[in-house]
DNA sequence: GCAACGCGCAACTTTTTAGTTGCGTTTTCG
DNA sequence: CGAAAACGCAACTAAAAAGTTGCGCGTTGC
C-alpha cells in the first residue's frame, strides 16, 4: 500500500465494499454487468470502480467496447498485513505495560 | 464487525489512522494529550475519537476530568479476518475458473 | 474559594463525496 | 451502412465529512 488510509477509504463505502465482494465471486466483470446488480447508474458504478482502481484494489482491462475489472489480491493482503502489524504493536505495548507494573 | 464498511471508513481517514497508530504505541491517552501531537484542535480530535469509538476500534473511559482512550484489538482483528475471507474467496474463484478452462 | 484544566455541545464554513443527467465516441452486429 | 451497445467526459445537485470558534459545565489543586 502506498497509502494505507487510501486503501481503507476505498473499502469504507458500503457500495464499493459490495462491489469488492461481488468481484471476489466472479472472475471478472464489465461496468455494465456490475451496475445491473446495484441500484445505481452506470456512471456511478464507473466512478466507484475508478476509486477502487486508484487504490490498487482492482485492475481493469479493455476488451473491445467493454472494460472488465478483477480484484487485485495483493492489495487486500497488504491491508490485512497492515492491520496485523498495528494489532501486534498494540499487543506489545500492553505487554510492556504489564511488565512495568510488575517491576513497580 | 457489525458493519465492515463502517470500520474501514473509520480507518480511511489519514488523521484517524495516525491516531490508531499513536494509540498502538502508548497504553492509553486523553483527548488533550492526543491533540497536542496533531495539528488539529481538541474538538476535531474529539470528533475523530468519537468516530473511532462508534466503529468499536477504540474504547473510552472517564477518569476525573479527563477521558482516556485505548485500542480495541478485537475490532482490528475482525477487520483483518474480513479481508482474509474476501481474498480467500477470490482465490477460490480463480481456482474454479482455472479448472473450468482445463475441462474445456 | 477561585483560577486553570479537560471536556462537551452547538453553530457555522468549506471541502469532499455519492449520485444524477446529457452528450459524444468507439465498437459490435444484423 | 446504420442501429444499438458500452463507455467516457462534463456539469450539476445534495448530503456528509473535516474543520473551526465560542460558550458552558464539572474537576482539580494551590
Amino acid at each position: 500500500m502506498a497509502d494505507p488510509a487510501a486503501t481503507f477509504s476505498a473499502l469504507g463505502d458500503p457500495t464499493r465494499l459490495a462491489i469488492v465482494d461481488r468481484l471476489a465471486h466472479s472472475a471478472d466483470c464489465s461496468i455494465h454487468e456490475l451496475s445491473a446488480d446495484f441500484p445505481i447508474s452506470r456512471q456511478a458504478m464507473s466512478k466507484h470502480l475508478r476509486v477502487l482502481e486508484q487504490a490498487r484494489i482492482v485492475r481493469s482491462g479493455r476488451f473491445g467496447r467493454e472494460v472488465r475489472f478483477r480484484l487485485e489480491q495483493a492489495e487486500l493482503e497488504r491491508a490485512q498485513a497492515f492491520l496485523g502489524r498495528v494489532a501486534a504493536q498494540w499487543q506489545g505495548a500492553l505487554h510492556r505495560l504489564a511488565k512495568h507494573l510488575d517491576s513497580d
